[in-house]
DNA sequence: GTCCAGCTAA
DNA sequence: TTAGCGGGAC
């Protein structure tokens, strides 16, 4: 048994991707307001389109739950329409301040008030929030363990080596980095962020930088691509 | 023109 | 398991 799982090759990659990068300071969001509406926007899109939608919403002066709530469906989807699926967004954003409203009077803390699992459970009850959408809203906004597992993250770990013991889903990749890492939301949340600087820099979809990468000679991949093509 | 990528509904 | 949802970057 590794003392608080701190020696297994998770654990490694986090310490090495931490050396390297420094701590991020996720998520890049200006409240927990525009953290959750910016985990809804950026499904199927990149943070630089979500970040045009929530300028879009700041300036309607639209920064609360309830604000969401009480505005019409179509003028939301004008507002968010630069993040892309705008009228199949703005319903899913109608969907969570119903549900904060209407469950807690739009209080965000006595929402968040419950264990992990039972807020897991919740949130993917409502329309449009999906497993990563409810561990980044988990982590980000609840400060809860639940570990954000996303195709950058996936593809990482493919290409070190790394696999989930039972089935290549959402949850099996999950319970990979539950088991492999002490449940701690600020871990969770700085390692999420790391995977996503790594893949920025270094780990692309296409053509991976592996020269000069933090994680070459524990890489599967990286250690092969230096003799061959670089694209996986 | 091609690529990117989470969720729902069927 | 797959089609539909749409924008912006390149």
């Amino acid at each position: 048994m590794n003392k608080g799982g701190n020696a297994g090759p998770l654990s490694e990659m986090f310490q090495r991707l931490l050396d390297t990068y420094g701590p991020q300071g996720w998520w890049p969001a200006e409240s927990r307001f525009e953290m959750i509406a910016g985990a809804i926007l950026t499904q199927a899109a990149a943070w630089r389109n979500v970040e045009l939608a929530l300028d879009n919403l700041r300036s309607a002066g639209i920064n609360t739950w309830p604000a969401v709530d009480a505005l019409p469906t179509g003028t939301l989807a004008e507002l968010v329409r630069p993040s892309g699926y705008y009228n199949a967004k703005a319903r899913k954003l109608k969907a969570f301040a119903a549900h904060v409203c209407e469950g807690y009077g739009g209080d965000l803390d006595r929402m968040f008030a419950s264990d992990t699992e039972t807020l897991r459970r919740e949130l993917l009850g409502i329309y449009g929030i999906g497993p990563e959408t409810a561990d980044d809203i988990l982590v980000y906004a609840a400060g809860k363990p639940s570990f954000v597992i996303d195709a950058y993250t996936i593809r990482i770990l493919k290409r070190v080596g790394l696999a989930p013991v039972e089935r290549d889903n959402y949850d099996g990749w999950q319970r990979l980095f539950h088991a492999g890492i002490p449940a701690d939301a600020q871990v969770y949340n700085e390692f999420h962020a790391l995977l996503d600087r790594h893949h920025k820099v270094a780990c692309a979809k296409n053509a991976p930088r592996c020269h000069d990468c933090c994680l070459m000679d524990i890489c599967a991949t990286g250690t092969a691509a230096v003799v061959s093509s670089p694209v996986l």
